[in-house]
DNA sequence: CTGAGACCTACAGCGACTGTAGCTTCAAGC
DNA sequence: GCTTGAAGCTACAGTCGCTGTAGGTCTCAG
């Protein structure tokens, strides 16, 4: 308090101290992610520290690969002390079983791309090459890529475990 | 030839034989990956084997995580049976280390989740929650996950490695 | 007071589809 | 021949989580 070391950032300020990008930060604003901070006069946009600890929370649940939507729950819980600690582990433990069920997934790929590259001379044409032969293959018999349940994969169809590492 | 059992197969039964939806297989003849086929004098879409062969191909590699670009490129590679098999094993290999490095990744989030989850009581509230205390964490120190090279990240940075299990 | 750099809004684009709206065409049954 | 319902057509918006651009405004050091 005193004098008002009040910790004003600037949105590059905010941007340098949690890692994430100007832009990042006012597409959570503006997704209603992160409240409307305060204007200067002249409309540019000052943080102060409770902005500072929400974005380090969103960024870091994202470096977890927690998508917002859960982030966004796992927000309103953390506002709320009294609340039962249930719901976060629940979304936790939903993360954790998407990050599995990924992992299974990517190592059948794995599986079978090694499958497709083993014993390959590099050195012969394409009318010889196993990647595009198994690729062409109409019976694919040998690539069963083990498929999830419909729901299992509808519910994290797409990588939520993005993150950039800028 | 005689006769015409040319195999001619409607969107519809294309999709089914191949397991990619309609609006895919448009999707994929509007990005230039599939030709564009015949019509029927009332503007159908009427399809023959190359394009069932060309689409299974197609499909396969997507199960396989290969993005569309890469496709792309191996499917005018197949298309050159005289072409050195170099260039489609690269892409095989760069596909292969791609999966590898994002299984490295999510072993990484997973150790960190489960340790997020560990021995933590269901029961409590929020305010001694771990799972919303370690999120908050401002010196995260324990949550290094091991980011890889930026160009790494960058090649691949979000799932190519997505199959939508219908 | 000037100039560079940070900031502002608004919007388009990525990848790989998916879904919708509002039409036309086709094949089967009567 | 006519009707009906499924399947097809085009065109475009939406998904997720940003990222990038254009074209303007603000701020602060020199």
């Amino acid at each position: 308090m005193t004098g008002g070391r009040a910790a004003a950032l600037s949105i590059g300020s905010l941007a340098r101290e949690t890692g994430a990008k100007v832009q990042t930060i006012r597409y959570y604003e503006q997704i209603g992610l992160l409240p409307e901070p305060a204007r200067t006069a002249g409309n540019q946009r000052v943080y102060g520290k409770s902005h500072r600890d929400r974005l380090a929370f969103i960024r870091h649940a994202r470096e977890l690969g927690f998508p917002l939507d859960a982030i966004r729950e796992l927000l309103s819980l953390s506002d709320d002390p009294a609340a039962p600690c249930a719901t976060a582990d629940h979304i936790a433990r939903d993360q954790l079983a998407a990050v599995e069920a990924r992992i299974r997934r990517l190592e059948a790929l794995k599986i079978e791309l090694e499958r497709m590259l083993c014993d390959h001379a590099r050195t012969g044409t394409i009318a010889d090459c196993r990647v595009i032969e198994v690729l062409a293959d109409h019976s694919h018999g040998h690539c069963v890529v083990h498929h999830e349940a419909p729901e299992a994969a509808s519910d994290l169809t797409d990588t939520p475990t993005t993150v950039k590492t800028s």
